[in-house]
DNA sequence: TATTGTTATACTCTATAACTATA
DNA sequence: TATAGTTATAGAGTATAACAATA
């Protein structure tokens, strides 16, 4: 049989760097909202969890709280997330999208899907819907943080 | 309705990044043939194209020859990769696998896909009828150097 | 002149270890 | 003691610019 877990493992070992490398280029390639994956995905994030605190963030991305620090200083530095301190427990912190960082977020948006919507327009609707079906699967099976929760209690 | 190109754009830009960190989180975690995505794919490619020049190297992997060349240094370094003078043109380099490298990729590849299998044998088998038939479309579109190679006389 | 590759330099992403401040 | 976050340090990946060697 063709389609073994096996099959389809090395079938994204294969084409998900591909396409990741893809997108990635054509971000840095835009010249003005000019956003890495990382930050855009923070923005995203942050535009959809106002007042998040650096570990919501750290859980979103699947990774470690200093390279969570360092990736928002990033973005503080550039004036697109603000950092406040948590009313309550001050050991906490208050990260927020800043307007500008809202106009990057979608300027870089729209870049990137109407990039991504002119590679597939030449692909077929069934081969779309494939597409659509295969990403809403990988999303519940490698959603950001999963593993990390599973294993912490 | 609901699979334009714009939807499947955006099911990409969600998910395409949550995977390959899933990835990469697991190469690191193998802590004896640990490899890095992008090492791992040389390694892979020199494997199935036995003295390849570094533009090679670079036109398959969609970076610019000095990003490559940085990139073949740590393989070198490693002893996983062999660089020689060309024979006829001296400009150029003929890269190959050693033993050794051939031997990690084997058991990184393993190790990577049987997680990655893991991952996916909870999947039903029609669900992972359409990851394979995504990637393969995806593969197409998204083949690397795709773009440079149009763009490039 | 054009091509192949390297070096120099710099930034981002990421990690682990060690630390501070607060709870 | 446990939690939230930062700082220190380091390696990999990537880019652009400038260069050397060869064709």
């Amino acid at each position: 049989m063709s389609l073994t877990p096996e099959v389809s493992a090395r079938q994204l070992l294969e084409v998900v760097p591909a396409v990741m490398r893809d997108i990635r280029s054509q971000m840095r390639s835009r010249r003005s909202p000019d956003l890495t994956v990382p930050q855009f995905r923070t923005l995203g994030f942050l535009d959809r969890n106002e007042g998040a605190s650096l570990s919501d963030v750290a859980r979103h991305m699947g990774l470690t709280p200093p390279s969570t620090s360092h990736l928002v200083d990033g973005l503080i530095a550039r004036g697109l997330v603000a950092r406040e301190g948590h009313p309550v427990d001050r050991r906490r912190v208050r990260l927020t999208i800043t307007r500008s960082g809202l106009s990057i977020l979608e300027a870089s948006r729209r870049g990137t899907l109407a990039y991504l919507a002119g590679k597939l327009s030449g692909v077929s609707d069934d081969e779309r819907e494939a597409i659509v079906r295969a990403m809403e699967t990988l999303r519940t099976v490698f959603a950001a943080g999963a593993a990390r929760q599973t294993v912490v209690k």
